[in-house]
DNA sequence: CCTTGAGTTGAAGTGCACTTCAACTAACAC
DNA sequence: GTGTTAGTTGAAGTGCACTTCAACTCAAGG
């Protein structure tokens, strides 16, 4: 019944490279038992935890703060279908967020196209608040510093 | 009335710290005259080169495909405002993507919500088209590898 | 038993977009 | 002229998410 999984055949089954399952194992976002061989075996439950980490690294949330998700999770049974739902649920409004904010770029920049003026950062890039952070794997600040004049506003040439 | 910029104030109009601005120099996105003393002094011009790579991040493009962008701008003369609104729109197909992609991970993420299942890797994690790539500065590609299993689907448990 | 493919480790490397540093020079106000 | 602030350089460092490598061991089939 435990019918465990090599590190190929979670890999093959999860599209990820199993280098890459051995970071996510070092830095605690899943967890293998060992054969006496010193082979990992992953549980068919890890299958799930590795799906939720490629789910939640598109809504732009770094290792370390599915980390800390993930460990929210119960460490007595196995989690149910509400725990994971309870934790998908809790990158709703960041990507909510994301679309908004990537949708208003659009706009502006569909406001802009007509006349080239690049304008749009009058609302865009001048806008601390309004910011991509911690877009996708490997991702900082977009706006490491803030905008610290307000002049800009118009003033572009 | 050429009224150039030390690197300080184009730092500080356009938001981006001199040590972006040098780093830009050095990949080529931007340009500056010198003074006698070897200190830059920037064109009003390039505020508009140096908005346009930060609307351009933001809309996931690399800083190598903002230069191939900027560089086929017209070198004789200062770009117009049509020149702008061609580049400009050249991103929007790739912010509709990502807007749309976002979107349905979203709805697929609703979808899953209720049960907990995380099925939504079925059409969100085994549909190696439909990457994410490029997302931010400093990504790389979100799926390395091709999911290479598609007996993935439905078999999660 | 032996081969072959799959797995193990720690250390180092990669790619991107920067930042930091030290040692030095310029520009400008007074 | 002198001090202060702002600028210069190349080289190295940072953070994230991995990948690659060498040297080695394991597991399974024939």
């Amino acid at each position: 019944m435990p019918d465990l999984l090599t590190i190929g055949e979670l890999s093959a089954r999860s599209g990820v490279a199993p280098s890459a399952l051995r970071y996510y194992e070092r830095l605690g976002l899943i967890r293998a038992d060992r054969t006496g061989g010193n082979q990992r075996r992953y549980a068919r439950a890890e299958l799930r935890r590795v799906a939720f980490i490629r789910i939640s690294q598109q809504v732009g949330v770094s290792l370390d703060e599915i980390r800390a998700a993930l460990d929210s999770l119960p460490e007595a049974r196995t989690p149910s279908p509400q725990d994971w739902a309870r934790l998908s649920a809790s990158w709703r409004s960041r990507l909510d967020e994301r679309i908004r904010l990537l949708t208003k770029l659009r706009d502006d920049l569909d406001g802009c196209i007509g006349c080239g003026c690049l304008s749009l950062q009058r609302c865009t890039l001048n806008n601390p608040e309004d910011t991509l952070a911690g877009e996708g794997p490997g991702a900082r600040l977009v706006l490491p510093r803030p905008t610290d004049d307000p002049t800009l506003a118009g003033s572009l040439n």
